[in-house]
DNA sequence: GCTAGCATGTGAACGGCGCTCACATTATCC
DNA sequence: GGATAATGTGAGCGCCGTTCACATGCTAGC
């Protein structure tokens, strides 16, 4: 666990939390291979011991959000079971995208490796989540199809906003506007 | 015109389609500003004489993406009065995101200027559509809030798709998936 | 028509990047 | 304790975005 000597200790584990502080402090643009390094005072190949490549350290990087954006909703409400308790959830999911924009594009923006399994199984994971709350607070409807467009709307809410196509100085504003958005969409029940 | 020559001709339109090309041909990955340049047969430099940097080929490049979008949308149906309508446009959507995953990428997916006019001006004219679609479509409700819901609903659709997140191997499925999702959500009218 | 000035393209250069490889150092296991 | 595997080093390759002094060709005013 020592960090002095020529062995780190635990490389893999500081250089995921350095891509995770470069990321917050600079964006996507800041995370390279070789800023990681130097961050945790290493060579700049030395990360390869334990990434191998980029998109790997990415992929590390993304299974950690996924992790996060479980706990923030789960932490918006233990278990929705009405639409209103969904669009709490709603605005937990987009609020955090608009906390962490650059780890939220990693997550979802990129074109990256499918075959990941810590990104399958973290996506799976959101995936069943988003079945179980439909199912609660939808139970007449086709459950496949509306947890497919629940997901997609609040999705695309977050990615609206992030663009700038929805304005989102005012976190107040995007509230109000995604619940709108979410009861308008699912008015009926 | 000329290609030939010292002077290109006109080097802008040029790069701007090498970029089309390559975006389409390698990814996002492929558009590189030298890239553009050694396809349209000029040094390095010679594309910044038209461009301030890699960010104002890409708003270029993005603009061109929205207008193909908004073809394709019209397309879809001229005039979309019925929720069976806006699936149809739905699916249009979807489709497009999926045929041209690296421009929809560069149009959505990357942060990028604000403050770019062509860019403002083409999401705009895009809001301006659904917002029309939605007023004839479901004239009791809501407009901005259903708007809102019925853009955010399809582009997460095609993003969820995008990613992997939802298989998007056989189109006959995703068209299915879209309008299903699309009719789900919006059963109230 | 000539020339001054301007727009446009060139080529070399800088620093940063991802990535590889031969090598050095340390931990581990018999 | 000595072999072997794991881990970090440092130099180096080719690519990138970007800049700058310079070369070239178009165009306007005389």
């Amino acid at each position: 666990m020592s960090t002095s000597g020529y062995h780190h200790g635990d490389l893999r584990a500081a250089c995921l939390r350095a891509a995770l502080e470069l990321l917050e402090e600079g964006g996507a643009t800041a995370l390279s291979l070789r800023a990681v390094a130097r961050r945790a005072g290493v060579a700049p190949s030395a990360p390869y011991r334990h990434y191998a490549d980029r998109d790997a350290l990415l992929s590390a990087v993304a299974a950690v959000g996924y992790r996060q954006l479980a706990e923030r909703l789960a932490a918006a409400h233990p278990s929705p079971s009405t639409p209103e308790d969904l669009a709490a959830v709603a605005v937990a999911y987009v609020r955090f995208a608009l906390d962490q924009p650059a780890l939220f594009r990693v997550m979802f923006g990129e074109p990256c490796d499918r075959d990941s399994s810590e990104r399958v199984a973290a996506t799976t994971a959101i995936s069943a989540y988003v079945t179980a709350i439909v199912a609660r607070c939808f139970p007449d409807s086709d459950a496949e199809a509306m947890s497919t467009a629940v997901w997609a709307l609040v999705h695309g809410l977050a990615f609206l906003h992030l663009d700038g196509k929805l304005d989102a100085t005012r976190p107040r504003i995007v509230s109000k506007r995604v619940r709108g958005a979410v009861r308008a969409a699912l008015a009926a029940g």
